[in-house]
DNA sequence: CTAGGGTTAG
């Protein structure tokens, strides 16, 4: 048979369409090279001001994180559409600058073109946090007043907005919901993701009942909103009853059971499972890690790496934060091996976490080196290893990094200056702590909050200042926490101040009466102070609560092994030499500085 | 003629 004879379209039809073809999922590259090679492409068929194609350029290179490059391109097309602006818009989100996003977005309409619906989207997905909330609703009436509710993406896309703002914002999500005139799934779907995310269980439950058609996502959202509150026997009875699962289900059990310490349940059901990808298993690896179970945790990783899988960012962050959780350096230096033949050795994610790993371990040296060798620095490397710094008593190293970071340009958050705080209090620097606490508005625009009272209140209470530590938990503007209240009672018991403690759990019975935490530090504080008909006294009282606390344990890791113990724990079989041990210890602290002389009264 | 947006697990 004889094939008919095509018409033959114009030579530069076929060039066009033949470079098309191949720009077709340009939008789509995520490899940096692979990328340079399509825009050599771009440029010599001088596409690179073809309205389809220079969107699809900006969204490549803000894939590949090059935000330079795709201002170039935006910069190089001289009658801007909306999709050009929504391609920018989605841009700067994608590469968390929502700031100069809302700029394009005002630019756009200073140059005479109108937003659309897309716009709206894609700004909306920036704003996330508190802070955000007023920004939403104005989105919000721009929306309404333009009539871009008409399409459902749009408040589907409010009502997540929403959600992250807040428990006011979930209001406001839930209000909008109720108005709507249509929903689909994913508006019951993002109600539901919304009231679980502010701990409301027994509402989204009501949502998720009441919802005409229910699809794997509801199931797994209402799933995950019961893993999270630790209900795991109704999670595992939603599980039993759903239609169909899918990985997501059977991993968020998983999640789940490894959250509530149920490590054999999670790998039965992790052993079961007729499907796994890499996020099942970052979970049970993670699980593994976080509750110390080394063995379990390197040999399930090496089964991982055997079986093919490559790790992403967001896997080797949550092992990495997970064996930090737990100190377990092991694990940790395996996945450092593997990160160093992998593309991410010089990811500013995954050297974050690294760094943060080894500060948590106690490997300041190996913190550094990772910190050292990472050439683009972000605000989070900095304050990973001021904190480790600090954490480790190193206080003058961490303020000289601060002095640092500030040179470099950074400019110091609410964390680096928690970090600060902790290296004024961890190194003695009791007069410098109160400096900078009394500046860092003036300084760096970071208003204190309740972690800052704390370190300050702290510091003051080591130092010496008992009474003002105690005046400060009082007065501060903010609802003081158990922390700090621990943390005046600590410095009770350090300095011996008997009746200071009484004010203070006299205060605390009239907050919440009947807590045995608290009888228990002041029966130490008396203890320590030799009152030991107090001390009886107060035994009592708790044994009448009859709610005898938990003993808080300690744990040691020694070439891989744990150890836990506790307070007057004789259980190890050489445990009188240990506390003679400590003891001495204890005695040279003392010789060495008065800050620490009251930690190694017991 | 052609695309681009919302919900679930690490």
């Amino acid at each position: 048979m004889q094939m008919p004879t095509p018409i033959r379209a114009p030579t530069w039809v076929s060039r066009r369409r033949h470079f098309e073809q191949k720009l077709w999922d340009l939008d789509k590259c995520k490899d940096i090279n692979q990328l340079k090679q399509m825009q050599a492409l771009v440029y010599k068929s001088n596409l690179q001001q073809d309205p389809f194609i220079a969107p699809k350029s900006i969204a490549a290179f803000s894939l590949c994180r090059q935000m330079d490059s795709a201002l170039i391109v935006f910069s190089q097309v001289r009658d801007p559409n909306v999709h050009l602006y929504n391609a920018m818009i989605r841009a700067h989100i994608y590469n968390s600058q929502p700031s100069q996003a809302f700029a394009t977005f005002f630019n756009m309409q200073c140059c005479g073109i109108f937003p659309d619906n897309f716009t709206f989207s894609f700004l909306l997905k920036g704003c996330s946090g508190k802070c955000w909330l007023s920004v939403v609703s104005m989105i919000h009436t721009h929306v309404v007043k333009w009539g871009f509710d008409e399409d459902i993406y749009v408040p589907n896309s409010l009502i997540d907005a929403y959600s992250k703002c807040g428990l006011v914002g979930v209001r406001a999500a839930a209000e909008l919901f109720r108005g709507m005139k249509e929903r689909d799934v994913v508006s019951w779907n993002s109600m539901i993701s919304a009231l679980l995310r502010v701990g409301d269980l027994s509402e989204a439950r009501k949502l998720f009942d009441e919802m005409p058609r229910r699809d794997r996502v509801s199931w797994n959202t209402m799933l995950d909103g019961y893993t999270k509150a630790e209900q795991m026997s109704v999670a595992f009875e939603l599980f039993e009853t759903m239609p169909q699962r899918d990985v997501v289900s059977w991993s968020t059990m998983v999640s789940g059971y490894c959250k509530a310490g149920d490590l054999e349940m999670a790998r039965m059901l992790f052993d079961k499972m007729p499907e796994k990808n890499l996020v099942t298993w970052t979970i049970m690896i993670s699980g593994y890690a976080e509750k110390g179970l080394v063995k379990e945790a390197i040999g399930l990783y090496i089964r991982m790496e055997e079986a093919g899988l490559r790790l992403d960012v967001a896997a080797f962050v949550s092992i990495l934060a997970a064996c930090a959780e737990s100190g377990m350096l092991s694990l940790g230096k395996r996945v450092h091996d593997t990160i160093e033949r992998s593309m991410y050795k010089c990811n500013t994610l995954v050297c974050n976490a690294l760094i943060d790993m080894y500060a948590k371990s106690g490997c300041l040296h190996k913190a550094y080196k990772v910190f050292n060798g990472l050439k683009k620095r972000d605000l989070v490397s900095w304050n990973a290893m001021i904190h480790g710094l600090a954490m480790h008593g190193h206080g003058k190293k961490a303020l000289e990094l601060f002095f640092r970071m500030k040179q470099e340009g950074f400019m110091p958050d609410k964390v680096t200056l928690v970090g600060i705080l902790c290296a004024c209090n961890h190194t003695g620097l009791v007069d410098e702590g109160i400096i900078y606490f009394y500046s860092m508005e003036k300084d760096y625009g970071v208003v204190p909050e309740v972690e800052h009272y704390g370190c300050l209140i702290d510091l003051l209470g080591r130092g010496g200042y008992v009474k003002e530590a105690f005046e400060l938990a009082r007065k501060m503007p903010l609802e003081p926490n158990v922390k700090i209240w621990g943390s005046v009672l600590g410095a009770c018991r350090m300095h011996k101040a008997v009746e200071l403690a009484d004010d203070v759990c006299n205060l605390l019975d009239k907050l919440e009466p009947k807590n045995a935490g608290k009888l228990s530090a002041l029966s130490n504080i008396y203890a320590s102070a030799g009152d030991w008909d107090n001390v009886a006294i107060i035994r009592l009282m708790m044994k009448s609560i009859g709610r005898p606390k938990q003993s808080g344990a300690s744990l040691l890791v020694l070439n891989d092994e744990y150890r836990e113990f506790t307070v007057m724990d004789k259980s190890h079989a050489k445990s009188d030499k240990i506390y003679q041990m400590v003891d001495r210890i204890g005695q040279h602290l003392k010789l060495l500085s008065p800050v620490t002389a009251g930690l190694c009264d017991e």
